[in-house]
DNA sequence: ATATTGAATTTTGTATTCAAAATACAAAAT
DNA sequence: ATTTTGTATTTTGAATACAAAATTCAATAT
């Protein structure tokens, strides 16, 4: 019988590209930046090559740009971009909010309802950050219990593209606490009562009113 | 003044990123095969640089697997990936049918009816090459008239897996060209008369269908 | 002062190299 | 006849090498 022993043996690029996204969530590389390979391959002790592969990785997410000839460049996204990428959100998240509460165990119920205990009947939230974090571990959440395997690559990425955009002040929050707390609650509500196409119409709905909070900020109009 | 002449320069990468590609849409690259480097790229006369660039690439749309020192395969998916596939389609089309409709042109409108002309009242297909191709294109040209960038790059993708899956018989489509035409041509209609909601919801109507045959193949229920 | 030129330097894209791991396969053992 | 072992061969992961392109920056011209 043959065991599996070290079978999954990861590679460099896997390690490099982990790193290199949390420097871009955290902003260690700050958007528009150039990404200098050299320098970034000597302080994690590697070469370029292994360096190279994670960024075109990222590339493919959308996460850093390639000029050809002039190298790698965190990405910078415009409000209309922005705006398309939560259009896509609104679909995909939908789908996993209906998903979730197709599937969603008690002991689940109880983690998604812990995540905005502190915050529920609070009239004033002034937590900016902690309520961010929170925001970010429901949609996180809710995609896990939905547990499926693509989905879930392309909302991380669309997640921190989300959190990692413009207004830094307000941690990537588009609209105020106290506007989108209501909305979770119910979204909560719906996914934990199994009532899956309300849960994906109310997800939906969220989305729309972040994605109009976007479109009043742009010039023209679409 | 400074001429931007042979600013964008295409590095090897993506002109290798799409013959791969390719290789396994028209199936010389077999599913579940392994892909060998060093002869492949002897064949394309490069060096194993760049066509592991690719790879990774096509590893990160799902189009190839990497087993860690082992190398990389073919994706082989199985029906219950593919009905995970279908369900982010089906969300993702149906936004795009929804923004198509609401800023299609008149001239895209007469291309888009043209592409099911020639099987339009026809109550027996037999041509599923040709067939095949029309759905294609009928998904395309929708994602492509939506004109979103992320969602276009997105849908291509899945596009591929979906038609290279399993049933190479009938080229890729889940089902029979005689149920599917009515649905596309009301599709069309409704894109066409600017019905944005409605476009929606039969894009995703259609797709269920898909999803539901899929789930029939099945052995144990999800 | 500003713009232009043109080395000197840095960085990129790709090939080459090399140790470590995986695979293939022949010989020996069960 | 099948399984196991040991060795040769191939392939991978990653570093290094290097020519070509881009950038920098000081010297010169406008």
């Amino acid at each position: 019988m043959k065991k599996n022993i070290g079978a999954n043996y990861e590679n460099l690029d896997q390690k490099v590209y982990q790193v290199v996204k949390e420097m871009i969530e955290d902003r260690t590389l700050l958007p528009g930046q150039k990404i200098p390979q050299e320098k970034l391959a000597k302080e994690m002790g590697i070469s370029r090559t292994p360096l190279i592969a994670a960024l075109k990785f990222l590339e493919h997410e959308k996460l850093v740009e390639v000029k050809p000839r002039r190298g790698f460049f965190v990405r910078l996204f415009t409000t209309r971009e922005m705006i398309g990428i939560f259009e896509i959100r609104e679909v995909l998240e939908g789908l996993a909010a209906r998903r979730a509460a197709e599937c969603i165990t008690d002991a689940e119920c109880v983690a998604l309802r812990g995540v905005f205990a502190e915050y529920e009947g609070q009239d004033n939230i002034t937590d900016i950050p902690g309520y961010s974090r929170a925001d970010k571990q429901f949609h996180t959440l809710i995609t896990r219990i939905a547990s499926r395997e693509f989905l879930t690559t392309m909302l991380q990425t669309f997640n921190i593209i989300s959190l990692a955009y413009q207004n830094v002040p307000r941690e990537g929050l588009i609209q105020e606490p106290g506007t989108t707390i209501r909305d979770h609650l119910d979204i909560i509500d719906a996914i934990c009562s199994r009532r899956a196409e309300k849960a994906e119409l109310l997800m939906r709905e969220h989305f729309r009113k972040a994605i109009d909070e976007l479109k009043s900020q742009l010039e023209e109009p679409m």
